[in-house]
DNA sequence: CGTTTGCTTGATGTCACTCAATACATGTGG
DNA sequence: CCACATGTATTGAGTGACATCAAGCAAACG
């Protein structure tokens, strides 16, 4: 349905480890359907998780029952991390046959303790997400409707990984999107017709957008 | 000016280590005069800090010229993490006599792999930068500004330390608080007298909130 | 300088509707 | 019983009309 950006990951790898045990070993693979929970925002924070291929999205249910997206993972992303007990946000996934690594919370610390390379990993790991967010705010507060979708779109491109071509798929759905920047289904549609029209991008489909000029108004 | 956090914080204070050298051995002390800069956009990161008293703000400015503020810090944060060479985001004091912990990146790294105490305090000194950002994000995407602007103080109160005391003294400016939330000024200001007369706050001055009612719309 | 208010214009949310694609159950004829 | 068509509901996407809210500018206030 959408590139998938498989598994190619250095980071991840069979690695030097001291004792034996690696981080693959002490993990499980799962895999979910469209829209099934990772993890509710009820629950307790035991597990860490990567995404091996797929793609979930992190999400809260506001007071006045809007849906807000604080973030949407993708291959190699790792998420789950939490200083409490409990995440704040439950997690799906968006992409039917999404699987995904879950390492337990513990036992990964254990590791940690005595393997600093798999320390090293899970901080690299954390930088990133942090990276993530802080992009994803950037993207969020950019003010016109247009531009935001168009920050989305640049700042997506470049977390898939850019292969060369300018092809890009999108797994979610306008709805999503809306959820993700803060918008109305309505304004992100406008916003893809708009930008159409001013040449800044070309849709081959719904999901399949071709980004022409992404140097105006990047960030 | 504001109330202090001071030093009060149960991780950082003198911990085991197995050889001796410990994570504050390693540290060095600054101390920043209001707006004056801790690190550049484009700088190295090649230091990791933590704020001890005062506050700052990590921003970017946008190709049209607006300032993004992403982040503020308060004490007990840490910042500086990046998995890139460079940061990507600017950070200044925003008080004056902000004092900064800073770590030297290569040297913690290099504790952190022989002391996983170490590693473990870094490792929640990420994750609770994490839940910040993420907080962060709900608020900045509250779609009505004074329910954002609500949505900061109820945030940022529950950020600073609830003492039970209900007063906050905000130590940033109406301008930041507008740039963090990507609202205009004269907005912001709107929106604190909007809740003033509606009742879910009371300002005793310009930086003296008092939230009277943070259940409706608290997130 | 930081904060606040009034006024105007433009952008966005809301409501309503259309359209296309899909899935699923039902019906019909061989 | 099976193959194939039809009807219906559902979902995602796009558009238009209208009211509302926030930005921008100006100016006053401390």
């Amino acid at each position: 349905m959408f590139r998938s950006s498989g598994c190619a990951d250095p980071d991840f790898g069979p690695h030097n480890s001291r004792n034996g045990k690696d981080i693959h070993s002490i993990s499980i693979l799962r895999t979910f359907h469209r829209d099934q929970d990772v993890f509710e925002c009820d629950h307790r924070c035991d597990w860490w998780y990567r995404i091996v291929s797929g793609a979930t999205r992190k999400y809260r249910i506001r007071s006045d029952g809007r849906r807000q997206i604080a973030d949407i993972h993708l291959p190699g992303d790792f998420f789950g991390f939490s200083s409490n007990e409990k995440h704040g946000f439950s997690v799906q996934a968006i992409v039917e046959g999404t699987t995904i690594a879950c390492y337990p919370r513990r036992m990964t610390e254990a590791l940690a303790d005595s393997d600093p390379s798999v320390a090293r990993l899970i901080r690299m790991g954390t930088f990133a997400a942090i990276e993530r967010l802080e992009q994803q705010m950037l993207v969020v507060s950019t003010t016109s409707a247009p531009e935001r979708v168009k920050a989305f779109l640049v700042h997506f491109r470049d977390r898939v990984g850019r292969s060369g071509e300018d092809g890009l798929a999108l797994p979610i759905t306008r709805y999503d999107i809306a959820d993700l920047l803060g918008l109305s289904t309505e304004t992100v549609c406008r916003a893809f017709t708009d930008l159409r029209e001013r040449g800044a991008i070309s849709l081959e489909g719904p999901r399949q957008v071709t980004i022409i000029r992404p140097g105006s108004g990047k960030d």
